[in-house]
Parts: C-alpha cells; sequence; structure tokens
DNA sequence: CATGGTATGGAAAACGAGTTTCATTTTCAT
DNA sequence: ATGAAAATGAAACTCGTTTTCCATACCATG
C-alpha cells in the first residue's frame, strides 16, 4: 500500500505542487485506508485542520488523486461517491462487505469468485475481464449485539 | 414474468389509475424487458408515443411502478439509475454482464455465486442476506467482431 | 532583487439528475 | 351529470458535484 512519501514522489512525477492543503487531505486519506469516505466526509476532516480550505479545492484534489492512482471510487448505491485507497499490490478490484445494520463497509481480499470466470465464458460466450460483487448482510459486531438483546 | 393485464391488476389493488401516461411508460417497460432503461431514455421512448407528457410524471410513475414491484432499480455504476422489470419468479437478484465495448447489459439468471456466502460467513462472521455481482469484459458478438478484423 | 508567466485556491455560479410544488385537468363512483 | 380525489405538467427547487473567475503564490529567468 502506498505511503506518504511515495504520493509525494508520484505528484512531483506528474510536475503536480505538494500544497498545504493536498497534504491535509491526504494524510486524511491515509488515516482512514480502510473506510469508504465521502467528499463530504472529507471536507468535514479537511476543515477540522484546516478551517480556510474550500470544498471544490477538496473535490479538485479528490479528482487529481484518482488521476495519479492514489484513490478509487466506490459505488455503494447509496447516491453518494465515496473513495478508497488503490492498492498497487493487488491485480484485481477487491470486493465489499456491506453491513445492513450499520453501515459498516469491510473489504473481502481474497477474489473467491474468480474460478468461475470460465463458466461465464463457457455459458454465455462472455470473456470476463473484471468483476465486482456487494454483499449485503450483517457484520460480526451487529449479529453479536442483536443475540445479546 | 408480469404482463400487462398483471400490473394493471396490481395497480387497482393499490387503487392507483391506470391512465394513458402511466399505460405508455408500461408499454414501453414491457417492450424493453431485456433492456436496463434509465429515466431520461424512458422520457425520450414517452415522448414519441405523446409529445405532452412531462418529465415529472415519467419521474413519478417509475417510482410508483417501482413501489408496486414492477421495476426495480439496477446501479451500472455509470452514474445514472437505470431500472429492469422484477420477475416475481426469481426468489435472488440476478446478475449482470456488462460488455465494455458494446455498453450492452445482459442478465446471469442462475446464481452461480450462491455456494460461497457461508464461506465468506466462516471467513469474516458476516451473515450473508444477498449479493449482487457485475462482471465486466467483451460479450459473444463483440469478440467475433474483433476476431473478424 | 524585479519581471513575467504559470499553477493554485477559494468563492460563487453553473450543472444535472431527480423531486416537489401548485394550479389545472382528469378520473370514476355515485 | 356531479364532485371529491387522484393525476398531470410546468416550473421551482434540491443537492452532490463541477466549472468559472479572479486574486494570489510560486518559480524560473535576466
Ligand atoms: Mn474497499
Ligand atoms: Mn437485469
Ligand atoms: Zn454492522
Ligand atoms: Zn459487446
Amino acid at each position: 500500500m502506498l505511503n506518504a512519501y511515495q504520493i509525494g514522489e508520484t505528484l512531483r512525477e506528474y510536475s503536480y505542487k505538494m500544497t498545504l492543503q493536498r497534504k491535509a487531505i491526504l494524510d486524511i486519506i491515509l488515516q482512514n485506508r480502510d473506510k469508504h469516505l465521502s467528499a463530504e466526509e472529507i471536507i468535514e476532516k479537511a476543515k477540522k485542520k484546516n478551517p480556510r480550505i474550500g470544498a471544490s479545492t477538496v473535490y479538485r484534489t479528490i479528482r487529481l488523486f484518482e488521476k495519479i492512482g492514489v484513490i478509487q471510487q466506490v459505488f455503494l448505491n447509496d447516491g453518494i461517491m465515496r473513495y478508497h485507497m488503490i492498492n498497487p499490490d493487488e491485480k484485481r478490484e477487491h470486493h465489499h462487505l456491506i453491513c445492513k445494520v450499520c453501515g459498516d463497509v469491510m473489504d473481502v481480499k481474497e477474489d473467491i469468485f474468480e474460478i468461475f470466470e470460465d463458466q461465464i465464458f463457457r455459458k454465455n460466450g462472455f470473456t470476463v475481464t473484471d468483476h465486482r460483487v456487494k454483499i449485503y448482510g450483517i457484520c460480526k459486531k451487529c449479529s453479536e449485539e442483536i443475540e445479546y438483546v
């Protein structure tokens, strides 16, 4: 997974400047590697670090980090675009477990669905290059709390 | 799969009226069972049948048909909400093959991913209730055309 | 140091899909 | 036919996101 230094290098390669605002947003993204933040959530956290940061700068920086491959959009179908860091080590998209109780979103690192790709090809003549899975249900924590009640 | 008569009955059950506008929109949906139309595409086709139909009526009717279980949202991650008819015979959501060349969207009727649900539970303690799969690649027709060239 | 050109950032305006409002029209049970 | 309730279309409004505009910061030169 990329660290702050490597991302700074990437910016420099593209001859973008590492401004205070970009640094603040980058820190927020790094400190929330396991989360799937929305632009609004990033703006809120950024304003805490530096109240003089503008929403447009945050949106622009999100676009910029997308372009240089630091973050990626995740569609969780709640009408809001969310983002997670890209791990250059992952060859394939990872998938998501979405808790219907607390709304928490977890990553599924192992690709347990890969073996089905040639089954899809045999049945449909469709050559699979990629797939995304969203799995809905109840997370461990929430099912323990339900048991408890 | 529901037919026009059954949907008319359902409307009556809920004491909604079958107006000319609703009939026009229903016909469009029935004539495009295998497609995944957006609101805008429905508006365009509806205006061809009756130029005096308003966009807000189409949006309202889409909401209505969702509520009475005629259609359902499909998220194809193109930022636009799309809809497909609900087949009351399917117990589970079906999945989608999305061609990266022509953009065509096909249904995968068989649920080949079901057997993985308890594997997810064992690994993550996450109780799966539902899952959606989007499979990207190249459809049969497009790969034949590519071969040909 | 100036000088000028380019990149950046913030405020505000614009955008676009979708929703709501409201005055008017249509429907349908009586 | 009548009137209450439901439905309609145009326009206004949301709300997340993008673009525009302009002042300021940065940076390589003379
Ligand atoms: Mn993720
Ligand atoms: Mn479908
Ligand atoms: Zn939970
Ligand atoms: Zn194709």
